[in-house]
DNA sequence: TATTGTTATACTCTATAACTATA
DNA sequence: TATAGTTATAGAGTATAACAATA
């Protein structure tokens, strides 16, 4: 049976293509919505929060305000508002750049790695049980697919 | 080269249910960003706005809050709130429910009925655009294996 | 002049919970 | 008692624009 949700407004004979876009909304969106769900009960965190965390953990050395920024497709006010925040909180810190004495590296605090940790494992672990409907080949053509959606809205954009 | 978003936190370590994860939504929000931006310039209207119109041009008689409130997977006060903007100016209305009076239906108006037509045109070009990179067939599997996710998604929740 | 980041502000969207009225 | 919808509130999330410091 279907489930009555975002997909109930699509039309038979609207084009595919917006079919398509109703059912990759409901999809995301529910997800997503568990997801902040269990970030504030289980860690009393956000979805920003967590992401800003995440990206740091990749850089050891830490990221300019303005390239978190970019990579957390936000404009530069709130990075700075989410930085504060995890800095009130010891989870992250801002360090000096030199040779530009504008700009900050922000990067994670031991106890913001050891934070993060504990609710990426978690994190991961969500993911993986919501999508875990799909074989791997599944997995790999979506993302393929996806890869083509995404390649194709820079060009257009 | 690899566009610098969401995707940038993703590991090759990674389980790949992340990796797909995060594209999902790198792809999503960017659509989604540009469709606010788009109906805010174009038609002074936001995405819940449009939604809530979206989902009562499908049926005439108009809908009830509760069914509203399903369809667009938001809890009963904000559909209130949007209806409430909505009825003000006059592009919907609130019609008594025969034999329960604590129930509406809400309805587009005719004037309501012609703004929207205008939007969801532009909007369905809008989305036919965005995912132009497809072909038809490559559109069917990606709506087939999101149909996958979906009805695993509610199984497990 | 341009850039980095901050501040101030305002608005949309959302969930929660208490409430009113009807069933 | 339960249900339909509303109200009140608080907080998340975001964009915009003016600003200070530095390049």
């Amino acid at each position: 049976m279907a489930p009555i949700d975002l997909e109930a407004r699509a039309h038979a004979e609207h084009p595919e293509q917006l079919r398509l876009w109703l059912r990759m909304l409901a999809c995301t969106q529910t997800i997503e919505r568990d997801l902040r769900s269990r970030l504030r009960e289980q860690f009393e965190t956000t979805l920003p929060r967590f992401d800003l965390m995440a990206q740091l953990e990749r850089v050891p050395e830490g990221l300019r305000m303005s390239e978190l920024s970019k990579r957390m497709m936000v404009t530069g006010g709130n990075v700075t508002g989410i930085t504060d925040q995890l800095e009130s909180e010891g989870l992250v810190e801002r360090v000096n750049v030199e040779g530009d004495r504008r700009a900050y590296l922000v990067r994670l605090t031991s106890k913001g790695r050891r934070e993060f940790r504990g609710m990426a494992q978690a994190h991961e672990g969500w993911i993986v049980e919501a999508l875990g409907g799909l074989t791997s080949n599944e997995i790999q053509a979506l993302h393929q697919l996806l890869g083509k959606v995404k390649r194709h809205y820079l060009e257009i954009a």
